[in-house]
DNA sequence: TGTACATCAGTGAACGCGCGTTCACTGATGTAC
DNA sequence: TGTACATCAGTGAACGCGCGTTCACTGATGTAC
């Protein structure tokens, strides 16, 4: 991810923080995630911490951030891998669905969680702007797939009625069902499994059955 | 849900308990909802909460459990009244997705989110027992929607190759994932909208387009 | 090259508050004889 | 019908602990002249 070489001291410290806090609030919550576990792990004092987050509720903001700027950076990679194979939006989608689908079932323990899931079902411990930010990335997410599901429709006119903007969430949707389904089963594949079924379905959708 | 009348007076201070734990949860997360908050509403002291869970865990327990009795009870009637009205499992099957996105379109401000999806997110905050009672309800939502699909295939064999298990499965990520899309937008519509999308899936894979 | 100052990346001690849990106790209602 | 007892549905006070936050301070590194 981050080229650690490049980074500060300050700045490694920080990771190492976000990092631990992204791990625990993934399955304790927020709330639970003390100041005082991270500060043990990380090997530094609590006024320590205060010197990278202004409060804990910006140890949340960065979290988030870095959690979105990671992801957009993962589509666009995907998404450049996908169209370097070939010219059709529609299987560059597909090939793109696969790739994800790839990356996700190699992940070693599983996806560890969305953490704009996560602070949906908390969001009343955050201020505005977090709120506010998990809003907009859910719309960030809409407006890449329904982009590329413009173009696809251009070429490949849908077989079945359908809301594109609905279709865009899905994966969105698909993505995060499929990661609670992989952690309260503890079966890291059902995440892959359900962006194949996606998959599947947006076939359907501008192919057919064939 | 509850006749209030068949409830004795401590059932009834049980159940409003479970009422503001339930909403509070679903907000703010497990750990951030307190006891005192709880009775403060309820108009109890916190020795009385303890007269009705012996803990907090125990609190957690009986909220889920509830919920999973509702859950399991709303189904069944939806599946009854979907079935009453004709004899194929494919079209009672839609029907009944129908019904489904119906009720969660009407539901005042939205679905208020799904326990199990909050506690996946905060598993290690609970005992043992809680993580295997979420891990059998997501297994019991698979088997029932795979007996419908095993019944729908004995008439309609599916268009494409698809895994019955997963494509059972997609309907509680799909609603998860929806869940979540409608709370980070704070748009109630587009849980019932994901809900639809799957079943468009599902009439592609058994009917195919028509 | 040496000195003065600024910034970086923290330390250490103290704070008040809210939390979950325990304990001994109690009035109202229900049941047995 | 009256009395004794049991159960129900709580009360009230106290506890210790961990939490987030603040404050004054500090050694190491970087920069200007």
């Amino acid at each position: 991810m981050v080229n650690v070489q490049t980074l500060t001291k300050g700045e490694q410290t920080r990771e190492r923080l976000l990092d631990l806090a992204g791990e625990a609030v993934l399955q304790k919550g927020f709330a639970s995630t003390s100041i005082e576990e991270l500060i043990a792990a990380a090997g530094i004092t609590k006024s320590g911490f205060f010197y990278h987050f202004r409060d804990k509720n910006d140890l949340a903001r960065g979290l988030l951030k870095r959690y979105l700027d990671e992801d957009q950076a993962l589509f666009q990679d995907l998404f450049a891998r996908a169209d370097a194979l070939n010219d059709d939006p529609l299987h560059g989608f597909l090939v793109f669905l696969k790739l994800l689908a790839d990356v996700l079932a190699d992940l070693p323990s599983g996806h560890p969680g969305c953490i704009v899931a996560s602070y949906c079902y908390q969001d009343q411990l955050f201020s505005r702007d977090i709120r506010e930010l998990t809003a907009e990335a859910v719309l960030s997410w809409r407006q890449r797939i329904r982009m590329r599901l413009d173009k696809i429709t251009e070429r490949h006119p849908p077989k079945i009625d359908v809301d594109l903007d609905a279709l865009a969430d899905m994966l969105s949707a698909v993505a995060d069902g499929g990661i609670i389904l992989s952690k309260a089963l503890a079966q890291p594949r059902h995440l892959p499994e359900q962006i194949m079924l996606y998959r599947s379905f947006i076939r359907l959708v501008f192919l057919g059955p064939s």
